[in-house]
DNA sequence: CTAATATATAACTGCGTGGTTATGGGTTAA
DNA sequence: TTAACCCATAACCACGCAGTTATATATTAG
């Protein structure tokens, strides 16, 4: 049974398809093709990540013609920025003595 | 040529070792026997997970005679929060428009 | 209609990795 | 000193997965 958290880890952990996701992000939407040509792996393989990317919520792809248009949900990020703030709430809220806080910030 | 996104991201996506670390954010200091004790694997696979972790800057250990105490570093998690930062600032700079931004976030 | 293009899927392969058991090295207890 | 304990490492195994090539499907171009 995965978690929300356990598909997004998993869906990022990949290099390549953390560099296609991020493609997305900052370029917006892309053919297939486009991000082929800079992913440095063959197209199936591109396709393989795009279907493990969709399948994770983290995009969405519009057919138009041959070609299809994929597009970043970064909303679907949100259970990362959750599971962050967890962690690192746990941590302010144990240690409430700001010194000791930055005393351990540094180690 | 692992970046620092790549180690952490890696590091974090075995839901066991996910759940040691979160254990570790919760709980505090703890020993390789009470993280094995409802880590659901073995002790080797518990210590092997506190090794990625280690190498990935996850973790810290103290060793003190036959028990070795580990702690989370929550400053490690830094990169990951700078990435989603990144991944959705390229979001809203390319929005301006409040409304359309928030309808596609509705989709 | 035919050929070329764009993408997805199938089938296969190699390797990384998470799991195990067995064992070693160091530390406390008797 | 000997035995029990805690942890790490070694050696091995099984499986998943990221990559490939080949092919199917669908759409545009000639």
């Amino acid at each position: 049974m995965p978690t929300p958290h356990d598909v997004i880890f998993s869906a990022l952990a990949d290099p390549t398809r953390r560099g296609i996701f991020e493609r997305l992000c900052r370029g917006g939407e892309q053919t297939v093709g486009g991000l082929t040509a800079l992913a440095g792996v063959s197209q199936p393989a591109v396709s393989k990540h795009l279907g493990v990317l969709k399948k994770a919520g983290l995009v969405l792809d519009r057919h138009e013609g041959r070609q299809t248009h994929y597009t970043a949900r970064r909303q679907a990020l949100a259970p990362l920025v959750d599971w962050t703030r967890q962690m690192t709430e746990f941590w302010e809220s144990r240690f409430d003595d700001l010194d000791d806080l930055l005393k351990r910030m540094d180690q």
